[in-house]
DNA sequence: TCAATCCGTATC
DNA sequence: ATACGGATTGAC
């Protein structure tokens, strides 16, 4: 379209363009500043561009265009209209609008720029992971600017209800937020001090911050619930991120009954690209002010957001797999700073790095009353961890300690279900002291101990070196033995043991949400847990004490903990029957916190553990994975901030899933580690690194992720 | 002398 | 990335 004719470049002059034969630019703001879809981290700026005359009511701030690149079409969303350009050169033109729906709010490209700034990103990665892909049949049904929601709604109907029925109900009758309003009744809240005060905050379009430890048994999404009433009651709209679609749906639910389904949308990766686009829409359509999905939903384009609720931290599936890799509580955080939003950082356990918020002033923290816990919490036992294996044979083969099956039966026998947890089978094998079986851990660096390749010397698995003499800081044993990892305990092998009684199990093949209140043996995996109708489990045994603990991860204890405690809030109340078993030693501190319900107590003991230690979130570490030349090549162009840790690079610990070909190069990871206050510039330094080798060779395959999970 | 290639550089 | 210009190398 450059040219008239449509054909040759004009190369021969030079950048000269046949100017007269181009249509006029806009009359108005002529001048785009497009953000474009490309990969290439030092192109991760703006490019303006000229605004055709019949495109300058289309091409607007936050839609989508096409436009020439380096002689490609390529996809960008228009940022800015402005009336001239920096740029000395002459300007291309906009090829062409795609839409102009405004899918970016300026806040969103606001947070975005800063998200991709925290990780090292590109801007192009996050506005991918903010904005679903365009959905042409669903704009075009819904497009009509103010059409009343009975149009919208039956038009929405007409063109597809079966993946969009549930969506476009929440969606679309844009009912007045202050219509639906009331005084907010605290509800659970009370049970915390602090509880009628932040909902008053709330309710006054203020915005505390806080991390929130729930309490265990059903009532999280209500509370949450009431949250999000108080705030739009304030006339501000919400988001909340959970975990999963299960979250999703219980959340959804509480929502709907505290602020109507007219307000509400779902919004869940699970929802096919229709319904999915459609419910973003929504959001930005400001039909809907309260927005409950999974991690992406913190992107979503809330107009006045008041509150952002993220839901068990600690969970994985907040971390986003794709690149810049951001985490939701971190991009809850930016955001609420941004748009002077409250922040709810809730789930039973919350990790470190959310108390690390409280720690440095930044939020509160929302415990309840040591009363209403004791009230509420199951009673919890341990036991042990091999000893007490039942002398029924059939316990035995499950090697079910005596103490799970007597509780079973009763429990059983009084007509509740038990929940057994059973760990998810094929964990990392590592070093553990022999004595105290603690994990080992390098005397260089603190990375955890492995055999690389499986047999051979001990060596460190962050920076490499081999462990000549080692000695168990703890107990001071010099013995390295294997961890326990994986297990095979089947839900077949329980059955045996209980026969007669129903068996259903929960887990990667086949989720189970919920489970009746009848006897029964529900066995699933961590997080995939049913919910007991009625009042709950009147036992909830946890079998992956071990497995869970002697990872070599740095969060073991913690995520044993949080599963643990995810599981245990299933259960009834203590003083209702409610019992909790878990199988590992009572004397290790994430037992101890289960046991008297305190995680509290156990993550501030573990944040100043991490703190001396110098791990995340003291210090910020990135973890870049690829081959060995591409990884060195990366470090030799890396200007690091000072102080900087570079540990390895080593080969991967984790090798891909997929055999690697024969002749593949081996996957190298190296992992530096700055003090916190120094992540900005590492980001910025990694950033700028990959900008340099990315404009002169091919090292494309570089992965580069700042505060991985998992590190080693 | 021209053409096939290799670099280095800019991309609105 | 990828398209282009300019320099370099190689064959006629």
């Amino acid at each position: 379209m450059t040219e008239p004719s449509g054909g040759e470049r004009a190369s021969k002059g030079g950048r000269r363009r046949a100017v007269g034969a181009a249509s006029p630019a806009a009359e108005v703001l002529p001048v785009a500043r497009v953000a474009l879809d490309i990969p290439l981290t030092h192109l991760d700026r703006l490019f303006d561009y000229l605004v055709p005359a019949e495109l300058a009511d289309a091409a607007v701030p936050g839609s989508r265009v096409r436009v020439r690149f380096a002689g490609r079409l390529v996809d960008g969303f228009v940022l800015e209209r402005v009336a001239s350009s920096e740029h000395d050169g002459p300007l291309a033109r906009l090829e062409r609008s795609v839409s102009a729906e405004q899918v970016l709010s300026p806040a969103v490209v606001r947070l975005a720029r800063a998200v991709a700034d925290r990780y090292g990103g590109t801007l192009a990665d996050v506005l991918r992971l903010a904005v679903p892909p365009r959905h042409a049949r669903v704009e075009a049904a819904t497009s009509v600017e103010k059409r009343s929601p009975a149009e919208v709604k039956a038009s929405a109907a007409e063109t597809d209800g079966a993946d969009g029925a549930a969506v476009a109900d929440g969606a679309v009758e844009a009912g007045g937020v202050g219509e639906v309003g009331g005084v907010v009744a605290p509800g659970e809240w009370v049970r915390y001090p602090a509880g009628p005060s932040m909902l008053a905050a709330l309710g006054d379009g203020r915005w505390p911050r806080a991390v929130w430890w729930a309490p265990p048994g059903p009532a999280w999404p209500r509370m949450i619930a009431v949250a999000v009433a108080a705030v739009v009651r304030s006339g501000r709209g919400a988001i909340v991120v959970v975990p999963d679609h299960r979250d999703v749906d219980r959340v959804e639910a509480a929502l709907v009954e505290a602020v109507g389904r007219e307000t509400t949308v779902a919004l869940r990766a699970d929802l096919g690209p229709a319904a999915r686009y459609r419910a973003f829409l929504a959001v930005r359509r400001g039909q809907a002010r309260v927005v409950v999905g999974t991690r992406s939903a913190v992107f979503a384009p809330v107009e006045a957001l008041g509150l952002i609720v993220t839901w068990d931290d600690g969970d994985d599936l907040h971390a986003e797999p794709l690149a810049p890799y951001p985490h939701t509580r971190d991009v809850a955080v930016l955001r609420a700073g941004q748009e002077h939003a409250a922040l709810l950082v809730g789930g039973f356990c919350p990790t470190v790095e959310a108390e690390a918020l409280v720690r440095a002033g930044w939020a509160r923290a929302l415990v309840a009353a040591r009363a209403q816990l004791r009230e509420l919490a199951p009673w919890v036992e341990a036991t042990g961890s091999d000893h007490e294996v039942s002398r029924d044979p059939a316990a035995r083969a499950a090697r079910l300690p005596s103490l799970v099956v007597r509780t079973a039966r009763e429990v059983l026998a009084a007509g509740a279900p038990v929940l057994v947890q059973v760990p998810r089978r094929g964990y990392q094998p590592s070093l553990a002291c022999t004595g105290c079986r603690r994990p080992a851990r390098c005397g260089h660096c603190q990375g955890p101990l492995g055999r690389p390749g499986g047999s051979g010397p001990p060596a460190c698995g962050w920076c490499g070196r081999p462990v000549a003499a080692w000695q168990c800081p703890s107990c001071g044993d010099p013995r390295l033995r294997a961890s326990v990892t994986g297990d095979r305990r089947t839900a077949e092998e329980l059955g045996r043991a209980f026969p007669g009684v129903p068996l259903r199990t929960s887990g990667r093949d086949g989720v189970l949400a919920t489970v009746p209140a009848e006897p029964a043996l529900v066995v699933s995996t961590p997080g995939a847990e049913p919910v007991a109708e009625g009042d709950g489990y009147g036992a909830v045994v946890l079998l992956d004490g071990w497995a869970l603990l002697g990872r070599p991860d740095l969060r073991a204890a913690e995520t044993a903990l949080r599963r643990w405690a995810a599981a245990a809030a299933l259960a009834r109340p203590g003083a209702a029957g409610g019992r909790v078993i878990v199988g590992a030693d009572a004397g290790l501190p994430a037992v101890q916190a289960l046991i008297r319900w305190d995680p509290v107590t156990f993550t501030a003991r573990e944040a100043d553990e991490r703190a001396a230690l110098g791990f995340p979130p003291a210090s910020r570490i990135a973890a870049v994975d690829g081959t060995a030349a591409a990884v060195a090549e990366l470090l030799d162009v890396l200007r690091l901030p000072e102080p900087a840790d570079v540990l390895g690079p080593v080969p991967s610990p984790a090798p891909r899933t997929a055999a690697r070909a024969g002749d593949e190069p081996e996957p190298h990871r190296l992992l530096i580690r700055v003090p916190r206050e120094r992540g900005g510039e590492l980001a910025a330094a990694l950033h700028a690194a990959r900008g340099v080798l990315g404009a002169r060779r091919s090292t494309s395959g570089l992965r580069i992720q700042l505060d991985p999970l998992v590190i080693g």
